[in-house]
DNA sequence: GCAAATCCGTTGTATTTCCAACAGAAAGGC
DNA sequence: GCCTTTCTGTTGGAAATACAACGGATTTGC
């Protein structure tokens, strides 16, 4: 079996897995029983290789166990969008491997060596389900609500109109998800650009009005919000 | 029970939830088994009515029995932002049911008079479950997988920065779903525009522009596109 | 340590969108 | 039937954005 030959590399990361959405409420024995019942895989890329791309169509459901990947989509002309940014621990491809004939619509880079486990879904649907596995459904289904919550906030950034409202909402809901005023964003000014689908230069410029009328100070990724009381 | 005393009005529907994705492989008895499980409840919304709204604790999933519903949002200056049409048979609310301490972020209207099934998370995941629950588990994750890949790709509409791009894309992707070049739409010119993220005037320009240059011809909500080759 | 590449902020111009207002067509209410 | 309301398409001016190009700062690679 493919799990027992890469055993010793799976057993690496359940320090990392026990932190997951996915083994939410798990104990180390519980988290290897269920990999192994997943017929879980690991498979490492480099920095910069793409894990997956538009058109194809995913089968297994993706953690990533190292690293950092990047969700984005060029078209012909080479405009980028960005669609999310994945970090260790994180679920990603759920949607598109629950339905084996809609073809993923968006590349998935590594942003730098990591490593993605991935399992089919079809065992969680095994007749013979224990309450493992019972765990893991309902523990995916809560993942897949949260991801849902974050497409729509992002749905929501996009909808506005101006590049400043976008800025505000984006950086308010960072803050928020922070819980402080200073917090750092995980993409750089062309990323955030993509991100929230306007012109970098033009954002750049937006964000240094917006210091001048001191509504924020920043520096590279990390930035501050000055309540204006 | 409240099931008892509406369980009249819940079998009025069950040819409804025979064709929902919830239910999907299930016959009648095990659709009304299902429903006195979930403690299934109905309610009734007049057209115009708000089913729920921005900033509420959501702890019901909701299903559509009958009528039509929009999922939108107004921002304090009126400006409305169309996220998606609720028809028969669909469930929303599903995302900030699933953890009540995360607000709602949108307004449910109701366009038609409206008839809406809910029932609570938890009683899926009761510790007695059965073969039925399982399947309900198994139906609703494929259920937010497809809602998954629906607002990712609105996303990928929305990413757009010409309003042709995103009506070209938008059009494509409804004449793909429906298998025809000929099709209908979910909405009229300003809740298109409001579910594109751009001004209704200078959209029906473009739509205009677009039909003097051969691309389509529409009349109200149904469109052609014409293959240019 | 140095060279190359990337990132960041700025500017000016061209393009596109937004906004307000209007008129005709269609739909709905009575 | 008629009146009212809504919907659609069009226009022109105001505003915002996209685009291209640049210099300096920082990072990366060797």
């Amino acid at each position: 079996m493919y799990f027992q030959q890469k055993g010793k590399k799976l057993k690496e990361y359940i320090s990392v897995l026990r932190q997951t959405a996915l083994f939410a409420g798990m104990d180390d024995s519980e988290i290897e029983a269920s990999a192994a019942r997943l017929n879980m895989r690991a498979q490492t890329y480099e920095r910069g290789e793409t894990v997956c791309h538009s058109g194809q169509f995913i089968r297994a459901i993706g953690i990533l166990a190292a690293g950092q990947l990047m969700i984005q989509k060029d078209d012909y002309w080479g405009n980028r969008s960005v669609v999310n940014r994945i970090g260790e621990g994180e679920v990603f491809g759920e949607a598109f491997a629950m339905q084996e004939d809609e073809p993923f619509i968006h590349d998935v880079i590594a942003l730098e060596d990591s490593v993605v486990l991935s399992f089919r879904p079809e065992h969680l649907f095994a007749p013979d389900a224990d309450k493992l596995t019972k765990r893991l459904v309902q523990n995916l289904l809560c993942s897949m609500a949260a991801k849902n919550r974050m497409l729509a906030q992002k749905i929501d950034i996009m909808a506005h109109r101006t590049t400043r409202e976008k800025l505000t909402d984006y950086l308010s809901v960072q803050s928020r998800r922070a819980g402080s005023a200073h917090f750092s964003i995980p993409f750089d000014r062309q990323q955030l650009a993509d991100y929230l689908g306007v012109d970098r230069s033009a954002m750049c410029t937006e964000l240094g009005k917006m210091r001048d009328e001191g509504l924020l100070s920043f520096h590279k990724c990390v930035f501050d919000l000055y309540d204006i009381a």
